[in-house]
Formats: structure tokens, C-alpha cells, sequence
DNA sequence: CCTCATTTGTTCGTATGTATA
DNA sequence: TTATACATACGAACAAATGAG
């Protein structure tokens, strides 16, 4: 279980190792990132805890949530030629 | 409709009940107990709670769920002698 | 083979109540 | 009072499996 003792609130620290993680393709885009539950089970936090962190990307809109299916990373916006 | 009014969490209340009815032969051993929508209708909960109080018996093997079909009481463990 | 209804199990998103700082 | 965190609970949606027809 990942540890987590910073000063920051916990739903902030681990919504910046999800971000992370998504920017270093731990997490490709059209990925499923894990579920609240199984996040919960690594940060060893509230399934609500959980939601709130990946609700921060979601309002970043580096993800995209889907009820019943889950959570997606998006796809990274084109810088400006794709070349 | 079931009251629940016990000061424990509904789930919790609602896989005692379940419990006690498998004991007292109210569920016999491979017979089908009610459905997650039956359970729902019977006790005025959600679906998910009805899900998580079955999901407290599954843990315990007293029951097994099989998706499709529904969820059925396990053979009871044999104590010593059958006799 | 296909469609429909039922059922288990999972998932997201949200709301409420409690506790803590 | 506000922010954080937890457990509980609900509704909606989805997948997979089963069985009827």
C-alpha cells in the first residue's frame, strides 16, 4: 500500500501520482485507470477520498469517466503539427 | 416491505437476517435465496445494498453466486461423522 | 443463430452523517 | 465556520452469463 504523509490533503497528493502517471504513460490515453475501489486499496484511503482525487483530473479533463464501464485517460490535445 | 431500524448499517443487518435464515432452514442447503432484486424490494435498499449484504455470505461461503442464474446456499461442512 | 428477460457483479458519481482539525 | 476524511447508501449504467423462445 502506497504511503502518504505529505502536508497536502490526501485526495491532492494522489491526484498528482495519477497525473503523474498519466504523463509518464503508466496510464496510456484511451487506458483504463484503476477503479475507485482499487485505488482505495493502494492509497489505503475512502473509496470518496479516491473519487475526489480522480475527480480533480476529470475536472482537468485528462480523464473521462463512464458509469458502469470506468474511468479513461484522454487523449493528449495536439500541440500544433503532429509531425 | 422489511423494517430496518437497527442502529448497525443496513447491509450489515440485512446479511444477518439472511444468515439466520439460512440456518434456520428458511434458504435449504442448493436452494436459490431471493434475488439482488428481490432482497431490494423486500427490504426497501438499493440494489447495491442488497448486493453487499450477499457479499458478506459470499465471503463466508455460506452462499455462491453464479452470475446469470443466481445465488445458491453451500452445502453445509461436514462436521466429523454424517451420521 | 438471434433476441429478450433475468441475474450476478462491477463501476461511476453523488449525497448524507459523523468526526476531526 | 470551513476543509478534510471516513463509512454508508442511493441511482444509473454496463458487462457477462444464463435460459426461454
Amino acid at each position: 500500500m502506497m504511503d502518504l504523509d505529505g502536508p497536502e490533503p490526501l485526495y491532492i497528493q494522489i491526484a498528482g501520482i495519477l497525473r503523474r502517471r498519466i504523463a509518464d504513460g503508466t496510464y496510456p490515453p484511451r487506458s483504463k485507470i484503476p477503479s475507485a475501489e482499487a485505488l482505495r486499496a493502494e492509497f489505503g484511503v475512502s473509496r470518496v477520498t479516491a473519487v475526489n482525487a480522480v475527480g480533480i483530473l476529470l475536472n482537468e479533463k485528462l480523464v473521462q469517466g463512464v458509469v458502469g464501464k470506468g474511468t479513461y485517460v484522454s487523449e493528449p490535445p495536439e500541440t500544433s503539427g503532429e509531425d
